[in-house]
DNA sequence: GCCAACGTTGGC
DNA sequence: GCCAACGTTGGC
C-alpha cells in the first residue's frame, strides 16, 4: 500500500466533481516522472491526497483511492483532445492514468500555509521550491498526519 | 549529446 | 498577471 499527493486545479477537476462523479479515469498528464508513478508503483487500493493547485486557499481537500491500476490514456489518440500527442499509438500509448474513486472530502482543508508550518510535515515533497510534480509520493506518517488535520 | 529557446506549472 | 523553476524540443 502507497500513499501519494494529486495536484488538480479545481477549476478543472475538484473533488466535489470526484464526488459526483463517483470515478474517474485521471487522463491528461503528459509528464514522464508521474505517469511512470501511476504505471509502475500505483495499486488499487493506495491511497491518494487530493490537493487543490492554483486557487484559493490552496491545500488538501480530502482523500481518495485508487480504484484501477494504469491503463493507456487514449486521449493522447484523439487529434481533437486538449492532451493529443501525436507521437501516441494505439500499439505504443506512450501515456497511461489510473482511475481514482471514494473520494471524501476533509472537515477542515489542509491549507498550503498549514503545511507549511507543521514541524512535522517539512519533509513532504509538496513543499520543495519549484516542485511542479502534479502526482507524487508521500510517506505513510505525512499521509495520516494530514488525515489527523483535516479531521479535526 | 549539448544547450538555447520555448512552453508550462503553480505560488504569490 | 508575474515570474522562477523546470521539462521538452530541436538544431547543430
Amino acid at each position: 500500500m502507497r500513499y501519494w499527493l494529486f495536484k488538480s486545479e479545481p477549476s478543472t477537476f475538484s473533488i466535489d466533481d470526484l464526488q459526483k462523479a463517483k470515478s474517474a479515469f485521471w487522463d491528461g498528464v503528459r509528464n514522464y516522472q508521474a505517469r511512470n508513478f501511476m504505471m509502475n508503483d500505483m495499486q488499487a487500493g493506495d491511497k491518494i491526497l487530493f490537493y487543490h493547485s492554483n486557487t484559493t486557499p490552496i491545500g488538501v481537500f480530502g482523500t481518495c483511492v485508487v480504484i484501477e491500476s494504469a491503463q493507456p490514456d487514449e486521449t493522447a489518440l484523439d487529434p481533437k483532445s486538449p492532451y493529443f500527442d501525436e507521437k501516441a499509438t494505439p500499439e505504443n500509448p506512450r501515456w497511461f492514468a489510473v482511475t481514482v474513486g471514494n473520494a471524501v472530502k476533509f472537515k477542515h482543508i489542509v491549507t498550503l500555509e498549514e503545511i507549511k508550518t507543521d514541524p512535522q510535515l517539512k519533509d513532504m515533497l509538496v513543499l520543495k521550491k519549484g516542485q511542479r510534480l502534479s502526482i507524487q509520493p508521500v510517506s505513510k506518517t505525512d499521509f495520516e498526519r494530514i488525515v489527523f488535520l483535516g479531521s479535526r
